[in-house]
DNA sequence: TGCTATTATCGTTAATTGGCGATGAAGGCG
DNA sequence: CGCCTTCATCGCCAATTAACGATAATAGCA
């Protein structure tokens, strides 16, 4: 659910942040996720076959969970010749943790 | 996706808190239920019809995402009367915005 | 050129999500 | 008791997710 509702709210505007926050969150809301980014911030940065080494998941899943990391805007791949290496993208992390912190303290209405 | 994955990981154990933070993480995945749980920050405690007012969404619509919110545990739900009213558990936000911050310096292997 | 390694994509399947209207249940009030 | 309010739940539908195996695409190497 990267792309906003379907029916625009008209009464109470979605705030973009709210958008950002929800993408970033949509992108860890799997164990499996959270877990792969994990391993991307110990490693810092590698292939799709090292995650999978890691995981009891077939390499294609893998591969679709990383797509999903990419698209929350957590994960950057770089093409590297043959292979695809992934990392954090540690400046959406921050945003992350900014957006999670603050949360509380936005006017909504 | 509250529960953990079907088939459990035997190469490298899902951590315990990675559970936590996806599930939480997966409350929030929607811009809506971000929204929501803002109105419930600011408003402090309120009831589902109120949700229903700030909000362009069918009255069951809200009502499921506030299921989904109290699955997550970020949100308390308190028969009183009638009306149920619903609550930002100030203790899960915490646990979130910690997990979340802690998230990099967590060993994987 | 042919082989291998690496990764992405396709197709399939089962399950879940997100939305809605309609209906049901339960409390409060006249 | 009957009615209203409030909320949850029940179908229903379209779309998405999560998982897999199989296959394609590309780079590197012998």
């Amino acid at each position: 659910m990267t792309k906003a509702v379907s029916k625009r709210p008209s009464k109470a505007l979605i705030h973009q942040d709210n958008d950002q926050l929800a993408g970033m969150a949509w992108g860890i809301a799997h164990p499996v996720r959270v877990q792969i980014l994990q391993i991307l911030c110990t490693g810092d940065c590698c292939g799709c076959g090292q995650i999978v080494d890691c995981l009891p998941l077939a390499q294609s899943t893998v591969s679709q969970h990383l797509k999903i990391l990419c698209k929350s805007g957590l994960v950057k791949a770089e093409q590297q010749g043959n292979r695809t290496i992934y990392s954090v993208d540690r400046d959406q992390l921050e945003r992350l943790k900014t957006l999670v912190q603050t949360f509380d303290q936005v006017c909504v209405c």
